[in-house]
DNA sequence: CGAATAGTGTCTTTCAGACAGTATGAC
DNA sequence: GTCATACTGTCTGAAAGACACTATTCG
């Protein structure tokens, strides 16, 4: 007997297989006196609960139309904010990282400016905050949250050396010296003036907009992301810091 | 009244909670015949029975420990492959992508030397082949493996750029000139002899054997990759070819 | 004026591209 | 010897690093 695709699908339903459970994590960035924090969430139900954990959640099978809008509907729930950098870091699955059962967990990362987080009155049952990601990489942390926020942090890094990401935990308008200062607190390592003003601007990352803005003495001109290069990369990675004392001769 | 973990669990029944369908899916790619080639298969079952796709399945919840094991899994079924590259590309959800329902997938891909490759006695009754890249990026695809195709191209020729990924398409002893033809095939451009190979040799990427191999007239020297560089990366991507005639002068 | 912050000039270093040259072995 | 393939020498060029320099504003 055969059987038409139509028919098969009349026949088809989900429930009828297990399937793991399927969750959205999320590492949301932002920098806050000077120091690069991670927005953590304190679990108000089971499991783990009173754990601190990633942010993150179920799909919503009827109103998520993909993963990405999940993600986004996680992080306009907790931050307020529409429209941030959001991009998938990796997907770990396995039997043993929820005690519920075999789950698995696709892992976003957003950056954000801390101007624009707004605390989320429909959130407040969940205590979340803004933990500073030196504290929050040696916390403990619900299920393999550890494994993941070091995830999140490592490509963080690895794209600062090569893209303009960090523009994206910056204002619109933002001072090339402000600019530099992300980078640094990213990367832990202090870099030339010269070279990264002339990285970002003759590469066409940033742009010239004729405003200044006074932060301290002298006034700053203020730049804008050049949203036509919004997936440029450099043609070279910043250079690591240069280890001293590597191997040092008694 | 309160509860405790232990209770919560035993009341909790994953099967109690609508859960998207998730699938991994595999980009298994490989070289003949001056060629880059990736694994397709004619699909045996509904949906989209006959149609030609990415090999792929389901999660054993019972006998597969982790989400990459299900991809070894998959990859060693239809390839009698154990240790191929394995490489996370990125996990694709949304609510239309397979008409049975809410879906996720995991794409993987994998870098195969085409001699360790064997048909699989177990695989026979799903017929698969080995599809010339070229051809297979305009052939009609079952569900959306045609954009599972691209991005797992896309990561493949980025990651050519600045790492010593290729490697993984050949045996563990390879010359040099067959190193840099797979490089070649994979970008689609010529590369400079006396640059790549000092690329090469001057990063550790690939150690001298010693041995050698007589494939034309003069014997070359025959190289291994180097492990303790499996995810070195160059500092600077090779260079795109250049592009003549862009914004010609009349 | 000095202090502080913004921004530049310019030399060096690193590493890829270009391309002509030499080396080795089959015939 | 020739031919084909393997491999090298060395110059150029692009972009990052180093660091001393000038510029602007506040007080």
């Amino acid at each position: 007997m055969s059987m038409s695709e139509k028919e098969f699908l009349q026949n088809y339903n989900a429930r009828d297989y297990d399937a793991p459970l399927m969750s959205v994590d999320m590492a949301i960035f932002s920098v806050l006196a000077g120091r690069l924090q991670v927005l953590l969430i304190q679990r108000a139900n089971f499991p783990r609960k009173g754990e601190w954990a990633l942010p993150g959640g179920f799909i919503n099978l009827v109103s998520d139309q993909t993963l990405l809008a999940t993600a986004h509907r996680k992080l306009f729930e907790k931050t307020g904010i529409a429209s941030p950098y959001l991009e998938q870091v990796a997907t770990i699955g396995n039997a043993t990282r929820d005690p519920r059962g075999w789950s698995v967990t696709a892992l976003y990362f957003a950056l954000i400016d801390f101007k624009a987080f707004q605390q989320q009155e429909s959130q407040l049952l969940e205590h979340c905050e803004w933990i500073d990601v030196e504290k929050a990489r040696v916390m403990p942390l619900a299920f393999d949250h550890h494994e993941l926020l070091e995830a999140a942090i490592e490509r963080l890094i690895n794209k600062t050396r090569y893209t303009a990401l960090p523009v994206s935990l910056l204002p619109a308008l933002f001072t090339l010296t402000e600019l530099q200062h992300i980078y640094e607190i990213i990367l832990g390592q202090s870099l030339d003036k010269k070279a990264f003003r002339r990285r970002m601007i003759e590469a066409g990352a940033v742009i010239e907009t004729g405003q200044s803005k006074v932060v301290g003495k002298r006034p700053a001109q203020l730049y804008r992301f050049n949203a036509a290069s919004f997936d440029f990369t450099f043609p070279r990675s910043l250079e690591l810091p240069k280890t001293q004392n590597e191997n040092v001769s008694p």
